[in-house]
DNA sequence: GATTGTGAATAGATTCACAGCT
DNA sequence: AGCTGTGAATCTATTCACAATC
């Protein structure tokens, strides 16, 4: 199938993913790609585009069933399993992330915490205890998780990536301020805060 | 001047001041375009071409001084000024964001924090009081802040927009999961964590 | 009559390749 | 001799416009 998708083709389905659940709760059942694009801003030619790249979930003359795309997409994503995922890194970020009720529902489930800080390690946060990271390669094998996040200092982001390849993470989101270099095998999503607020600055000193 | 650049080569500048540190506290003095793509993992015509859209920062021959080019980055993005922030909404996420210290340092600087809820109003986070919406207003007045951080839930989302746009913020950095009917004049980006992992996770199981 | 799915057209971003400096 | 800055060439993404379908 598609492996070839583009990541922006990828981004929008998971945007139309979040208009279709709003929509559902507020119990629209049919809707048009014109009149997607109206309510939520998108590009109705776009939003067709993407979404016959995997399949022909419209009606000609119809338009879409919302819960039906809405599951279709759930699907494409795999988010009807329930991903498990592990956090490196359990300071400020970390916290916050292991907190993040979108990492517990929504077909995510976090299953690990790890933190190289002796002090930290046996706290509890969010339901699980914070273990070292040599026991992310036991808790790979234990859950089959293969998504890791990264949320430790700029300093220790290299080498902490490591340790997620070494034991077995099969791609990592990134929350250090750095350029990692990767291995070809394991993709890293850098998210990298300061690099939005840096283009709002530079848009409100140049007008937009 | 150019107003009319793209995310893309904005968001990449960042990419390169973030490098640039990098280099800069390794005491590397000069570097080439071609030695900064292999260093990390970028393109050296693409940096020349993003970076020519600024000035002619570089030395035919040469390369760039480390240094001067950081610095020129810093200016090109204002972050030689501190710019003020405010935060409005200080559940977890809100909390985590006013403890990030790329928002203290670094250009940034935090000059209120807002919750609705009054049981948080009050309380202190990273050495602020947490105020009620209603003061939002005051302290752009008062701080000339023009950066505003959402990080209310979904629901409450397009709502609190509404109310920094009415207290005069100019940019908001939207992190609740939702698509914004934006006003024109107030610019928002988006940061959607789920996003991220959505497009990793279908990678994986899509065989990148 | 309305709306999808899609090839063709346009716009935008990246890479190439080299003239022009140092 | 080496590397930048840049037009031209290529590649990618978006939009248009309409035949196919309900």
């Amino acid at each position: 199938m598609s492996a070839d998708t583009s990541s922006l083709t990828l981004n929008r389905l998971s945007v139309y993913l979040r208009c279709l659940e709003h929509l559902e709760h507020e119990g629209v059942e049919q809707i048009s790609s014109a009149a997607l694009a109206e309510r939520f801003d998108l590009s109705a030619s776009q939003i067709r585009k993407d979404l016959a790249q995997f399949g022909d979930f419209g009606i000609r003359g119809v338009g879409y069933d919302v819960s039906l795309l809405r599951r279709r997409l759930v699907d494409l994503f795999s988010l009807d399993e329930e991903n498990p995922l592990l956090i490196l890194g359990i300071g400020n970020l970390g916290t916050a992330l292991a907190r993040f009720p979108g990492f517990h529902r929504n077909g995510f489930r976090l299953v690990g915490l790890f933190d190289s800080d002796p002090e930290k390690v046996g706290r509890r946060v969010a339901g699980l205890e914070i273990r070292p990271p040599e026991e992310i390669a036991p808790t790979v094998s234990r859950t089959d998780v293969r998504l890791g996040i990264l949320a430790v200092p700029a300093e220790a982001a290299q080498e902490s990536y490591a340790e997620l390849v070494a034991a077995g993470i099969e791609a990592v989101l990134n929350f250090a301020p750095v350029r990692l270099r990767e291995d070809p095998a394991v993709p890293v999503k850098n998210v990298d805060l300061r690099i939005h607020l840096e283009e709002l600055v530079f848009r409100l000193a140049n007008g937009v």
